[in-house]
DNA sequence: ATGGGTCCT
DNA sequence: AGGACCC
């Protein structure tokens, strides 16, 4: 029987056909529209619409089996994504403004994106708010359960059957429906913009929504209602269905532990702890990657699955890649190939890099001989073509970028001719030319999670919010600075990805000096002085390391090294730091370095690559009734809050991010 | 399979 | 770097 956990709301978007509707959008001729079609890559139809299934023909089908079958198919060549990349940052952007504006307080929202095609939103914050002010408003009515669209199962399994049974209460029950409220109201928003349908699943979690998202398309909307039907339903399926249950995992649990289906599953394990344990005694080399999942698994058999969604963060990697039957390695036709994926992969970073501020430092060659696997290599790029694609992203002239190409060209044959020299003269089916370890080197991000932070403050709801991407960070400081709302800057230098492993407190001992060096050696003395700038402003004038960082900067105007914990101590004046929201009134600037040294990870070298702005919003609950009034009220000045968002505020207008 | 993506080990 | 997962 259903035991999940009913307390959030998810919408999961799939967007129809995706390349084909892109590419019929994009025709003139009306009347192609109505008419079969079919995006391939290769030989490979990769999606049709529903006129060109009604003939039979499918996804991963070879394109002469879908011409055989529907001679009259309107084929496009997909294989340049580029159409279908733009078409999803539209979809996205008018699925983000929706829901923000039919959030009552006029929250940012941000997608989890799978591949192109998918968008899942959390929507619990605004049904939430929506169910409040309900209840407020019309306490009396009762409750309306007005779903939009289908519902699942009620809509989908015969009537004849004994009536089903909902298993969550009548406020749950309301919330999806709420949910679905929304959903069509972002799907007709994302429609009038871009002209693409988009089929729609609500549930309790994102492994639900997605299974109603399945049910009806084209253009459809469910909702899943978790009742006895079902989860009877649910325990039918095969566990290949589940989130996370690949092929492989799926072969595993048949033949080692002799499960295929969910209710085998549910029967056999009667806790997440004895699926571990079985996974651990008989799954050999992969007994550790697949123990990891049996929670997940287990909770996920019984409609559970707490995985949270994911905003979209910044993109890891970019790699455009090409496969043929077989070209001999080194060969003109080779080269060609490898030169021609140099200015595709150029070409994207032009726009990434410009549209994000973000510059690559590795570059990867990917290759496949024969039938074999896909094997890569990686290594740091080359000075030259490290400037080359600084400038690429920072001018705009011509002539730039041929000359990346080439040189990123020259990199990536060199990378490939150092591990395939020896090897005799196979066959190669795919090449491909990637970049990575990205740094920013100006923020997009900072205003939007300065409007995520003051939507947190209004909102009064949350003990501790981190505003990265991902991953959990340990509140900074929050002995200092009980029971108040504060939101602390901080500039930060690290790795994207380490800063991300690490968190905020360890990345917060910044050496200024590693700061400007290694902002010089990546963006050049304009974009430097322009984060020196704002390093000071953020940090405030009374900041220990805002100062030196700032001497630093005047007095030498390049690489001088800064580079001591002890030196920012020494700087130090011990004095209080007044107006500094992280520390309050009653820390001194001696024990602000004194605690960032002390975070500074020892002996751990992060190249320092990114400056960023991190920012620290928590609301601590209200005290516990203290006999001292005097002593609460000094505790939780009703003021401070206001004191927040008016510094906020000003210091959005100030910060000027665009 | 295609041409991408993600994260984890 | 490779291998699991996702579309």
């Amino acid at each position: 029987m259903f035991n999940l956990d009913a307390s959030r709301v998810v919408a999961v978007f799939d967007a129809d056909y995706f390349y084909c509707q892109v590419e019929l959008n994009a025709v003139g001729d009306e009347s192609l529209r109505s008419k079969p079609a079919a995006v391939f890559q290769k030989h490979l139809v990769v999606t049709c619409n529903y006129e060109a299934r009604k003939y039979g023909v499918g996804k991963l089908m070879r394109v002469d089996e879908a011409k055989r079958l529907c001679p009259e198919l309107v084929l496009f060549c997909g294989e340049d994504l580029t159409p279908y990349r733009d078409a999803q940052e539209r979809i996205c952007e008018a699925l983000e403004e929706k829901l923000r504006s039919l959030d009552e307080v006029g929250r940012e929202h941000r997608c989890e994106t799978v591949g192109l095609d998918e968008y899942i939103f959390d929507l619990t914050a605004v049904v939430d708010r929506r169910l409040r002010s309900m209840n407020a408003e019309c306490a009396q009515k009762g409750p309306l359960n007005e779903y939009v669209g289908a519902v699942f199962p009620r809509d989908f399994m015969p009537e004849s059957l004994q009536p089903d049974i909902c298993l969550v209460g009548p406020e749950e029950e309301l919330r999806l429906a709420l949910g679905s409220d929304i959903a069509k109201n972002m799907r007709d928003a994302a429609f009038e913009r871009t002209g693409i349908t988009i089929s729609c699943g609500v549930g309790f979690n994102k492994m639900l929504a997605k299974f109603a998202a399945n049910m009806h398309k084209p253009n459809g909307q469910t909702t899943f209602v978790p009742t006895v039907r079902a989860d009877s339903w649910l325990s039918e399926l095969e566990l290949r269905s589940l989130p996370y249950v690949g092929r492989r995992f799926e072969r595993l649990l048949s033949e080692e532990l002799h499960v295929r289906t969910v209710k085998e599953l549910r029967t056999r394990f009667d806790s997440p702890l004895t699926l571990e344990h079985a996974i651990r005694k008989t799954f050999g080399k992969f007994a550790a990657v697949f123990a990891k999942r049996a929670r997940d698994i287990w909770l996920a058999a019984r409609g559970d699955f707490p995985e949270e969604v994911y905003s979209r963060g910044p993109l890891q990697r970019i790699h455009v890649e090409d496969s043929f039957p077989g070209l001999e390695l080194f060969s003109a036709a080779f080269h060609e190939k490898l030169y021609a994926l140099a200015l595709a992969c150029v070409t994207r970073m032009k726009h990434h890099g410009q549209q994000y501020g973000r510059l690559p430092r590795r570059v990867a060659v990917y290759w496949r001989l024969g039938k074999g696997s896909r094997r890569s290599r990686s290594t740091r790029m080359h000075s030259a073509l490290q400037a080359a694609i600084r400038r690429l992203v920072s001018t705009s002239s011509f002539g730039i970028i041929e000359q990346a190409q080439r040189l990123l060209f020259s990199q990536a044959l060199q990378l490939l001719q150092k591990n395939l020299d020896d090897c005799t003269e196979q066959r190669c089916t795919l090449v491909g030319i990637g970049f990575s370890e990205f740094i920013s080197y100006r923020h997009t991000e900072p205003s939007s999670l300065l409007q995520s932070a003051l939507d947190m403050e209004r909102e009064r709801q949350c003990e501790a919010v981190f505003l990265l991407p991902r991953g959990p960070i340990a509140p900074l400081g929050t002995a200092a600075e009980p029971e108040r709302i504060s939101v602390v800057e901080s500039a930060t230098v690290c790795n994207e990805r380490s800063s991300q492993a690490v968190g905020f407190p360890e990345n917060t001992g910044s050496t200024p000096g590693r700061v400007s060096e290694s902002l010089h050696a990546l963006v050049g003395p304009d974009v430097c002085s322009m984060c020196a700038s704002k390093c000071g402003m953020l940090l405030g004038n009374n900041d220990p390391l805002a100062q030196a960082f700032i001497r630093n900067e005047n007095a030498s105007g390049k690489r001088t090294r800064l580079n001591t914990d002890s030196s920012i101590l020494a700087d130090g004046d011990g004095g209080p730091v007044r107006g500094h929201p992280l520390m309050g009134d009653s820390n001194s600037a001696t024990e602000l370095a004194r605690q960032r040294s002390t975070l500074l990870p020892r002996g751990r070298s992060c190249a320092p690559a990114q400056f960023d702005i991190r920012l620290w919003v928590s609301a601590k609950p209200a005290p516990a009734p203290c006999s001292d009034a005097n002593a609460a009220a000094s505790l939780v000045p009703s003021s401070r809050s206001s004191t927040t968002a008016t510094f906020l505020d000003r210091w959005l207008r100030s910060a000027n991010f665009k």
